[in-house]
RNA sequence: GCGGGGAUGGCCCAGCGGUACGGCGGCAGCCUGCUAAGCUGUUUCUCGAAUGAGAGCGAGGGUUCGAAUCCCUCUCCCCGCGCCA
């Protein structure tokens, strides 16, 4: 959440920063009115519960004395009648207060593109030599400011769906039947496939500086709350029946609830922690896009990248999760570029985010395969993760990135990588060691 | 799941109905040539321009003029027992 201290402050910044974002600033009017009725009330708390304290004392020395309390009593309950009432109508301002101010958005950096659908997407870079059909080539220089490297096909990629079928490397009917759609069973060589991604990427990670956590699947709602907004809650993530605990919907979150209420020494920043982790998520409102295949799927395998770090150094940080991402996706050897995601497009905890968007050959298009975003404090005053300096506790600031979606990062292999006949795919080179395997044939 | 013991400021710990003791660490200052030691003050949150006031003893209720302390409910941790891949 943001700094409550701060929007009293200098309330035209939040104001600026929410218009820019398509947020209802009258959402900050209601902020204002609360506050105001929160603090007069809370003046008026505090001067009774003042003179009741007197009066307790003036009752304990009576009592030693000798001296008669009755009256003292009475009077005593008159106050505590009205500071009941007062602390019942208090409680319900911070309540609504409290679900107020968590809707407002993080301050955006000044860099970030101000827009309202994702048009305004700043591409920052592109990289690599994509394989690009002939009616797609146009898609791809407009995606690329013109500059893109590619090679030219006569022959139209399959899709991951036909491919996966095929090759027979994915179930989608029966994991319908039983699941439900955008489910899948993953079979043979893919499975192996998705764990030389994890293993992969982990290591990638841990050479830098990462320490590798397996979180918890689940979380309980303090801690969801924390780490997460509301839209995340309402569209995507699955609740237990009955239990206090919610399936998460990426490892960012329970890793940044790992350290939720605790107090870092300054040398112990930055903090580097990759996590693994399934990701369960509703996809709410995502009807009739990519219906078939793994491409959007309510269960995944992802390994993330997120950093706890001192406050002045958090837009270098945002830098480096990005390289990593990005380095990733060059040891690979898939085409992707980059983009400086506009305010309209970000989430609520992010002030920045790059996306990288990996080609796609058979879709003809750039998709999303990583996000990477800086925090800055929201999500540590959420929390309540600070670090010590000798003026005081200040909260730390989260950054978070993918390093491998494995689903998404599989159809990028898949489309990018199948041979021109169809008879099957061949694995990046730097996989080979994990997968023991380099070409997925058909039968 | 059953029994027993716990949860107090950054950390350790006392208090067990009269308004949170002491230590360590941190910070500021004093003091010796430097360091160590020693001495003094300070150390959480909220409101307030400020003198200041309020809150805070795992969480939430209750009893009382007054609750860290007594009562009830819950959470988590430790030690046994049970169950278990």
């Amino acid at each position: 959440m943001i700094d409550i201290k701060y929007l009293r402050e200098k309330p035209e910044i939040f104001y600026s920063s929410s218009k820019a974002r398509g947020f209802d600033t009258t959402t900050l009017d209601k902020f204002f009115d609360l506050d105001r009725e929160w603090r007069e009330n809370l003046k008026k708390i505090n001067d009774l519960k003042h003179r009741k304290n007197q009066i307790t004392a003036s009752i304990s020395e009576a009592m030693k004395n000798g001296g008669d309390i009755q009256a003292l009593k009475e009077e005593v309950k008159g106050l505590n009648s009205n500071i009941d009432s007062l602390e019942e109508r208090q409680k319900i301002i911070e309540t609504e207060r409290e679900v107020i101010v968590r809707t407002i958005p993080n301050l955006l950096h000044d860099s970030v593109p101000v827009c309202k659908g994702d048009e305004n997407n700043v591409v920052v870079r592109h990289w690599g030599v994509a394989s690009v059909f002939r009616d797609d080539v146009d898609e791809y220089l407009n995606s690329t400011g013109k500059t893109g490297q590619y090679t030219l096909l006569d022959w139209k990629p399959q899709s991951h769906v036909d491919l996966m079928q095929k090759l027979d490397l994915a179930d989608l009917e029966r994991a319908g039947r039983s699941a439900g759609s955008r489910f899948f069973y993953l079979k043979n060589r893919l499975v192996k496939l998705e764990l030389a991604l994890a293993n992969y990427a982990v290591d990638f990670l841990s050479e830098r500086g990462f320490n590798v956590v397996e979180p918890p699947y689940m979380l309980n709602y303090r801690a969801m709350a924390g780490a997460t907004d509301m839209d995340t809650f309402k569209d995507t993530l699955y609740k237990i029946e009955g239990e206090d605990l919610y399936l998460i919907s990426t490892s960012e979150h329970p890793i940044a609830a790992m350290y939720m209420d605790e107090i870092f020494e300054e040398s112990s920043l930055p903090l580097r922690i990759a996590g693994l982790s399934p990701c369960f998520r509703k996809e709410a409102g995502a009807h009739g896009k990519d219906t078939k295949g793994i491409f959007r799927v309510h269960q995944f395998t992802k390994i993330e990248q997120f950093i706890f770090c001192h406050p002045d150094h958090s837009w270098d940080f945002l830098e480096e999760i990005l390289g990593n991402a990005e380095a990733i996706f060059q040891s690979l050897k898939i085409p992707y570029r980059v983009v400086n995601v506009c305010s309209g497009e970000l989430g609520n905890l992010a002030a920045k985010k790059f996306d990288i968007e990996a080609w796609f050959p058979a879709q003809g298009k750039f998709r999303e395969v990583v996000s990477a975003s800086n925090d800055t404090d929201y999500q540590a005053r959420s929390l309540g993760i600070r670090f010590r300096t000798k003026d005081g506790n200040r909260f730390v600031h989260t950054l978070n990135s993918t390093a491998i979606a494995t689903t998404r990062v599989m159809v990028a292999i898949m489309e990018n990588f199948q041979a021109n006949d169809g008879s099957g795919i061949k694995i990046p080179e730097a996989l080979v060691p994990y997968t023991g395997f380099d070409f997925i044939p058909g039968n």
